[in-house]
DNA sequence: CGCCGATGTCAAGCATCCTTGTCATGTCAA
DNA sequence: TTGACATGACAAGGATGCTTGACATCGGCG
């Protein structure tokens, strides 16, 4: 599962520390999604897609 | 989180079991997501998602 | 140099998702 | 009535998501 979390992230100048502050979850978690150590839960994969005004099927790609 | 796979799955005629087979889980997993008592894994709502040619953002609401 | 913000990663523990197996109920047709 | 199918639900266990806490590295800046 590939995803553009860290593009949207940066392009919109957050850390993961700030984009984790938003999402509510730990930099731990963001950092884990980012770097394909595991996929979000689908609570949480709406909630980034929402953050960046975009869908989960922009950001989230199966292999 | 809401959601609208029974309704999906009853316009396509299709019974738990079959959606199941068709998306390569369990029978009670299909219906553990229908009734509410757990939220599928991001892959499997896009699964859903994709069996029904709609979005995970049209299928799963959050409350 | 020393400090700090950002990132990567690990471990341990808890929560959630998904499994197989099982049992109960309801409905419909033979 | 009997049997097959569909659904709902529970238990126990394995797999995955998320947590806190910690430690390391890197780059930029004083």
């Amino acid at each position: 599962m590939r995803n553009s979390v860290r593009e949207l992230r940066e392009t919109a100048g957050l850390s993961q520390a700030g984009l984790a502050a938003e999402l509510g979850v730990s930099r731990q978690t963001v950092n884990s999604i980012e770097t394909g150590r595991y996929d979000p839960s689908l609570p949480l994969a709406i909630a980034i897609a929402r953050r960046f005004t975009t869908t989960v099927e922009e950001i989230f790609h199966v292999d």
